[in-house]
DNA sequence: CGACATTCGTGTAACGATACACACGCTCGC
DNA sequence: GCGAGCGTGTGTATCGTTACACGAATGTCG
């Protein structure tokens, strides 16, 4: 996989050399056709093929024009789970799709949460970022925001000069909450983390105001609204936290908290593969959905459909997209996304 | 999420001026602090400091140096695709890995199959190449070989000039057919695409040398001595192609197959993902798995387990890792990946 | 005390391309 | 017949940084 040494590649103006033609003629070829005569044209391309010539450098052409045609995804979690994620790759599906569309690039770029993330985000050669699952305390989020180069933020937080692009995830929780929680007597919401700290831990009617996911946080409060409108107030309302989007994750969880003297009657799960696990935990310990435990989940995934969970259906995809047109400027502002509730068995008493 | 317009990105010279010592001790303060004496160090990061500056601009850093620090990945397929399938997931997140440990960024090429994917190829500001899900025929590895940068294919083809990580697709198709096809009499085996076309279809006993994707071929080559071992000519064996490893496909393409008057009693699926949905549609129409139908999926997913599926163990994502060190040039002359045939319940009558 | 190594600052010349302005020859239109 | 306008070719300056080589100052040692 190592090129032959000592073959450099060669530049436009020894093409323009080969060609009889002056430098700029050479970059024109390439960068405005139309602007060169016919011949001049073919006579530098001729010269480009025999000299094996790939056509303008990227480096210097992205030096000299000041953009990159790339865009930065920065992704909150470590990449390693980022990619297993369902929900991260619908999302970086749709901002993939755009990039294609316009032929720009698309470079993850790679934060791990450590000290240096800072440099890297400075050292990194895009137009614009794209940030996803950040906290109110990311440092990524300063940075990104002292560049001056165009970015938005999935979910929140809001931070002067960067777009945001969201559904109304407390509202939607509000809304799915209801119905997951209607006539449950012990409550449960099983749900991401609370904090960068991302461990796993069970606490109950937590203080939503101190949690730092802003999605997480809109999410509990309308579930707690949920709950609580149902005369079951939050300081009882036991919270599951799942350090990373995965059911095997959410089963081990909800197999413990199943074992116990007051098992929960009714799980709203912040994502289908969360509420997926919950169900898979559910059924080995012999219970029924929806009949012992009332179950729902978020996003709407295909898993949503074969397991027939209650769930808020958004588009990540789109929202992918529509962070990549708003970096890209394609969309003056973004207005807030589209999401809706589906009902299924899950919720049926 | 537009920066305010205007200000302009101070430079190298500028803080250099500011801090009253030449560029060369402001670039080198970035680039070698220990070049420099702790005072002028200290008064080129005060300047930097009170000027905004953000360190050197990348663009002209890897114009200079040559490099990039970025590794580009260039997926067969249509991106849209590419990250809703499990198994480009977990390679893309093995490539991560590597690149977040090095503080490479990580480039996802906006390839689309059109004609003008070679320009973007050559236009992407890159040190190296990841190709994933190439065909013989691709016009993209001979763009990339001819670029002289290192690269490394997934799979295959074998192309001079570029590395190359795989198994041994077609040993482990041969394990694993063996044990799917032990005892039956219609084998089939459900296909990932045969050419670029990506369509769906179903044929019986292909020519495996008209197959245009090296890992297919292989595979298809290693089924077809699997069966006939069994004394099942291979012009009788159906091949039903999927145009995309999703679940969802094979289960339609199985409903249709099951309906036939000579239904397959042995599936042997080239992804777990695929055998899921075969799966699936044996159980719809009230089949047993494995007595009416054994079924083998490939890649040892969460979901095998699950299922209970015997499949080819690989590690798409330390196969990923290792195409990330190779491009690197951390490791010479990569080996052949490591497989293994996990025998589970779905093949044992 | 002179030879020699080390530390650290600086000037100059690239890296490879493009923006811009200018120059030249032609074709029109009046 | 002459200025305007267009189509084409070219020189120069610059994008922001770093490699390299050189020189001055300081330190070390016999």
């Amino acid at each position: 996989m190592t090129p032959p040494a000592g073959v450099r590649r060669p530049t436009l103006s020894q093409v323009a050399a080969r060609a009889g033609v002056s430098v700029m003629t050479a970059s024109y070829t390439y960068s405005q056709p139309g602007r060169v005569s016919a011949e001049a044209r073919s006579r530098v391309l001729a010269a480009a093929a025999e000299l094996g010539y790939p056509g303008p450098d990227p480096r210097a052409r992205s030096l000299r024009r000041g953009s990159t045609h790339t865009l930065g995804v920065i992704l909150g979690e470590h990449l390693s789970y980022a990619f297993e994620d369902p929900q991260a790759a619908s999302f970086l599906a749709g901002i993939a799709d755009v990039c294609a569309d316009r032929a720009y690039g698309m470079t993850i770029l790679p934060i791990t949460g450590a000290a240096d993330d800072g440099q890297r985000i400075r050292a990194a050669t895009v137009d614009g970022f794209i940030l996803w699952t950040t906290s109110d305390d990311d440092p990524a989020l300063t940075t990104v925001a002292s560049l001056g180069r165009p970015a938005v933020v999935h979910g929140g937080p809001v931070v002067d000069g960067l777009g945001l692009v969201t559904i109304d995830n407390e509202a939607a929780a509000y809304a799915v909450g209801r119905i997951t929680f209607s006539g449950a007597r012990r409550p449960l919401v099983m749900s991401f983390p609370l904090d960068r700290a991302r461990v796993s831990s069970v606490v109950t009617g937590p203080d939503t105001a101190y949690v730092r996911f802003p999605v997480t946080r809109d999410r509990l409060t309308g579930f707690q609204r949920a709950a609580e409108e149902h005369g079951r107030p939050w300081r009882d309302v036991v919270v599951a936290v799942c350090a990373h989007n995965a059911a095997d994750e959410a089963e081990r969880i909800t197999a413990r908290l199943l074992a116990r003297a007051d098992p929960p009657d009714a799980i709203a799960a912040m994502s289908d593969e969360l509420a997926a696990g919950v169900v898979r935990a559910i059924r080995t310990t012999h219970g029924k959905v929806p009949d012992d435990v009332a179950v729902s989940g978020w996003d709407d995934a295909a898993i949503a459909a074969d397991l027939g969970l209650t769930t808020v259906a958004q588009s990540l995809r789109d929202q992918g997209a529509q962070c990549a047109r708003a970096v890209l400027g394609l969309e003056p502002s973004p207005a807030p996304a589209p999401w809706t509730v589906v009902v299924r068995e899950s919720t049926r008493r």
